[in-house]
DNA sequence: CAAAGAGTACGAACTAGTTAGTACATTTGC
DNA sequence: GCAAATGTACTAACTAGTTCGTACTCTTTG
């Protein structure tokens, strides 16, 4: 805001100096939209502030996404690209499924209380029904990788007799989802509502440690249950 | 929508039939204004969209909630309120702890699932980081009701021994709603992202049994866990 | 190898339509 | 008669989207 690039010169691949970055400005209008997007909401947000904070213009916004609602897809669509890249990066291959499923839920706890940006998103997406995310095309990728690794941590699971068997990973997956969800998407009403910060540290650690055994508890065999 | 009253005449307490009916008018505005802010959220809903639905005029939204957000706030209070006293009908005195615990989960399920209205306010205002429920003044009323079913609860089924101890009511409350209100705030991209009707009758059941089940198997002691 | 040509990237100012909010006059019920 | 309730018509500000013109980069051609 206060740092006026003096020229937005940046190297290309070949190593010339340029002033013209389109992929740059792109993946700027991006970021600043998505930071936007998920403070105001779709309607909220204004094409004119984006463009104020882009190191590019309102004319650039229109030149390459089309309109307020192409914008918003492509927010949309890198918000969940970016997420699934840092889903990747955990490594569970090999674990016993107790402790697989364990540091599972762990990880979604922290990763969805590291994006917060994320989840606007996706319950900005919900107060639209979903429509945007539809008509969008990526989803296509991501249903496979999110349900793939609790289906296999659930099937060794049943293998090595440490879960109970008859349960639907995809509603495991669901529970997860619900408790991590919730804990970033409400915490502005409940903290409110029960005159407490749900979002300090302490009472954060308090509530993965207990998501944690409240899924275990549900996904394992009473009697495997042992220093959970 | 397609039933145009044909005059606005409605009965006052006293019988006497009248044209004006300022409380009439309010509620009528409220019930059309919640309607539109829980599908557009704040800024989507448009005034005189709101304004046409009703049975009133503009005019008269700023004769009585002075601004839009005044009317959002009324709209969100009165939606508390409502739920609050449909919460009230919860009767589970003199039922054993399980049991009082386990209805308990089963009614804020369905609650939640049938006042979809009431939830999508909920999202709309932790997009706005509770601020209008913060500048309300009903959100005194609501905690001590909220919580202290469970709280009796718990510590019933702790005397009886049959919960385990060192839980937190206030924790197992923040539990119940994730899941409960997950189910409903969430369905959409759910759904969208996993090609599979979340929502459906089937489906629903299934995650009733699994979402009271969850809280069982958290709360309850292993060994009292019979035919859960 | 320089000049012309073509397509892409970008900026500033403008426009048409929308939207929250208001001024003023009028009706209604006591 | 009077205060509360209501209808009509308006406005000032905002906002998504556009127009027109320019600069930069790469390719083609003589």
């Amino acid at each position: 805001m206060s740092t006026p690039v003096s020229t937005s010169r940046t190297k290309s691949r070949d190593g010339a100096s340029r002033v013209q970055d389109p992929e740059g400005t792109k993946q700027n209008i991006i970021e600043v939209a998505a930071q936007e997007f998920a403070l105001n909401g779709l309607s909220g947000a204004r094409i004119d502030e984006i463009a104020a904070k882009t190191r590019s213009s309102k004319r650039m916004i229109y030149y390459y996404f089309g309109s307020k609602e192409g914008l918003y897809v492509s927010a949309l669509e890198n918000a969940y690209r970016q997420v699934r890249e840092g889903e990747a990066k955990l490594d569970i291959e090999g674990l016993p499924p107790l402790d697989a499923l364990k540091r599972l839920v762990e990880f979604t706890f922290d990763h969805h209380h590291q994006h917060e940006e994320f989840i606007r998103m996706v319950m900005i997406e919900n107060i639209h029904h979903g429509e945007f995310l539809e008509r969008s095309g990526v989803i296509r990728d991501l249903n496979v990788t999110a349900i793939g690794s609790i289906e296999a941590i659930y099937a060794k699971g049943l293998a090595d007799g440490v879960f109970r068997a008859g349960l639907d990973p995809l509603e495991i997956h669901w529970q997860i989802s619900a408790l991590c969800f919730f804990n970033v998407s409400n915490r502005a009403t409940f903290s409110k509502i029960f005159g407490k910060d749900v979002g300090s540290a302490a009472y954060q650690e308090s509530l993965r440690r207990q998501t944690v055994e409240m899924v275990l508890r549900f996904v394992v065999k009473a009697e495997k249950l042992g220093g959970v």
